[in-house]
DNA sequence: CTGGGGACGGGGCCC
DNA sequence: AGGGCCCCGTCCCCA
């Protein structure tokens, strides 16, 4: 691959912060071709239809995800507009988010953060979970020994010092990766396997973030807008991209993507 | 310059 | 604690 080394995507990586991890983003129905069980794992089925899992819906609803929220006009700052069409053919919840919301119904006989609320099957769980809520200065925020990156809790700097551990090895170009999965998905740029399928239009594809990303291309609507010059656009990188282009050069570039 | 797709890293959650 | 899986987001390339 002639990818440059991985760069400080997403704002500030070296916190590994408690985010709230959304549930946004599933295309269950149009990610899930036949076949491919997404949720091999936890031998769930594919969610039926089911009224809580509808986009717009309360239980449902995430702030941060352009997807989740249809009555939403602004995503993270930048402007969306309108959408007649509804993105529900697009952007029904997954196999995740449906766990999650089948956890916060259960929620009462699971162990619940103070903090944030989320439950977990397990105390164990929850106490893992309670040190994303550590902040950066805290006494037991740890270290990474290779980069020194500071991170909150245990299992996030366990996580990222795999990163730097590079044991999956591609065959057939020598290609490193640090987990398994990501060899996996490389794998396929090899053997042309293609297991996302668009349900819209067929289109396959290798990796499911690219078939997510696709199927915001089937919707004739441009969540993002531009601040500057009121185009609007599709993806938010489409968006970030034309922020890097003439509309912002040398001007309010930071102003336009900070907020 | 925009749209679209390929590839991949980081990190959270579950078991 | 570790492995597996998944999502989000980004970068790069090309039409």
């Amino acid at each position: 691959m002639s990818r440059p080394a991985p760069m400080s995507h997403g704002g500030d990586t070296t916190r590994a912060a408690p985010e709230p991890r959304s549930a946004p983003g599933g295309l269950w129905h149009c990610l899930a071709p036949a076949g491919y069980d997404t949720d091999k794992k936890q031998g769930l089925p594919p969610p039926p239809p089911d009224p809580a899992y509808a986009p717009g819906h309360e239980e449902y609803s995430d702030p941060e995800s352009p997807q989740s929220s249809f009555s939403a006009r602004y995503f993270n700052g930048e402007a969306a507009v309108t959408d007649s069409y509804s993105m529900d053919a697009f952007f029904i919840t997954d196999g995740r988010s449906r766990r999650r919301s089948e956890s916060q119904r259960r929620g009462s006989h699971r162990h619940s953060c103070p903090e944030c609320g989320k439950t977990y099957a397990t105390s164990s769980n929850l106490s893992r979970h309670k040190q994303t809520h550590r902040s950066l200065d805290s006494k037991m925020a740890k270290k990474c020994p290779t980069c020194g990156k500071v991170y909150v809790s245990m299992p996030a700097l366990a996580m990222h010092v795999l990163t730097h551990d590079l044991k999956h090895k591609c065959e057939v170009c020598g290609k490193a990766f640090s987990r398994p999965w990501l060899l996996q998905g490389h794998m396929r740029s090899h053997t042309g396997e293609k297991p996302f399928g668009c349900a819209h239009c067929g289109k396959a594809f290798a990796d499911r973030s690219n078939l997510r990303a696709h199927m915001q291309t089937h919707s004739a609507f441009k969540h993002f807008k531009c601040k500057q010059c009121e185009k609007t656009f599709a993806l938010k990188s489409y968006l970030n991209k034309h922020y890097e282009s003439a509309c912002f050069k040398g001007s309010e570039h930071s102003c336009a993507i900070g907020n």
